[in-house]
DNA sequence: TGCGATTTGTCCGTATGTATT
DNA sequence: TAATACATACGGACAAATCGC
């Protein structure tokens, strides 16, 4: 693997890795504004840690790129523009694209019941009405192209997409008040993922991808 | 021990910018060897820094890829695979394409000229016989590209990417002895850039990478 | 199996450099 | 210019985990 996934292991884990997924959890529902300046001593009292695994949760963070640091002057949370979702789907369009690419020759009968289980999960979680578990729901089920294609770059690229589109969908539901995407988007998602034509799922990824930018888009600044 | 090596531009950055800095060059150029397990004592100690900004430099090492990291366990250094070259290449080839892709409506005659001087630099180091320059022009020849899309997250998996083809780079160089890639593809890199069909330019990559990997992956355990 | 040595992870106090007022 | 606030850096200390014997 690339960086360390934060997100499993979740027992035993460094105290600045527990620090840095408490802060992009913080980050991510909004609790802490984009564009807010941090101070550390502040902030490790809050968080109750001292300033070290905070510093490095921070450092974390910034590579990640939800806080933009400038020396000797503070860090500060990443702000949501539309440049910047504009950017994110492109970017997010391109590495999808990339990981169909690479996974093409490795699809099976196993691969694609991980698909179908990752679908019912995420129908489960919008029939639940819970919205922010339908954003991760959704999430994981895009992490099945990036995790078949075994391209350990490509995973640590989607890891460090997925935090920023968490943001941006939590910006959306507020806004909407209902949850992510249709439901009709995701099968027709499935279809190609289990279809024949490779260039057919990268078309549709692009729309796929258009859909999604153009339902966010007019809730950013 | 190893503290003669750099001593670059240690003007207003950080410690620990340095210090990722320094390691991150001891690292590509075969100083520290790919898989040495780093102690963070001796190496404080070595660097002449103490543990906390070396701490976050190794983060941030961590982060791009060229450090792994096992809680509790120790850091050690990225190993070079044939495996890892191959996923290297198949993620460079991706992004690059997508570059291309996202400049090519924004191209324009400043935007060649810079291609050129970016150019005749590399051709300019390529005859100067110093094969470690040869390799950093040749990485920024190819940064026109991420710098031009101006897409923030591209440029910053370029980034990313940038100090694992300097390992492999140096690798290779050393065991042929000779500087990288011939002038004749870089030629037609830049035909092909500034010429009038995405797709080609496409393709061109795709054989390009390709080209550069099978230069390289010979020399890989 | 346990025990000690080593190393990482964490915390604190303090000093220095930088930006801002 | 002086003063304040804060980020940065240092050193020492202890706790926690791992590894070798």
């Amino acid at each position: 693997m690339f960086t360390t996934d934060i997100e499993q292991i979740p027992g035993r884990r460094t105290l600045w890795e527990q620090t840095a997924q408490r802060l992009q959890t913080l980050i991510a529902n909004g609790t802490i504004a984009p564009g807010t300046r941090l101070t550390e001593n502040a902030l490790a009292k809050q968080l109750g840690v001292s300033r070290a695994p905070l510093r490095e949760a921070i450092r974390h963070l910034m590579n990640i790129g939800l806080l933009i640091s400038e020396p000797y002057k503070g860090v500060r949370v990443l702000e949501l523009t539309s440049e910047g979702l504009h950017q994110l789907y492109e970017y997010r369009t391109g590495i999808e694209q990339m990981a169909f690419r690479s996974l093409w020759p490795k699809r099976s009968a196993e691969s694609f019941a991980d698909l179908d289980r990752r679908h019912a999960r995420l129908l489960e979680a919008i029939d639940s009405g819970d919205s922010a578990l339908a954003i991760d729901r959704e999430l994981e089920l895009h992490q099945w192209c990036y995790e078949l294609s075994g391209n350990a770059l490509l995973i640590d690229a989607w890891g460090r997409v997925k935090p920023h589109l968490r943001c941006y969908f939590v910006l959306h539901q507020r806004a909407h008040n209902r949850s992510g995407p249709a439901r009709q988007s995701h099968d027709r998602y499935l279809e190609h993922a289990k279809g024949e034509s490779l260039p057919a799922a990268l078309d549709f990824i692009e729309a796929h991808m258009k859909q999604g930018f153009d339902q966010v888009i007019d809730h950013v600044g």
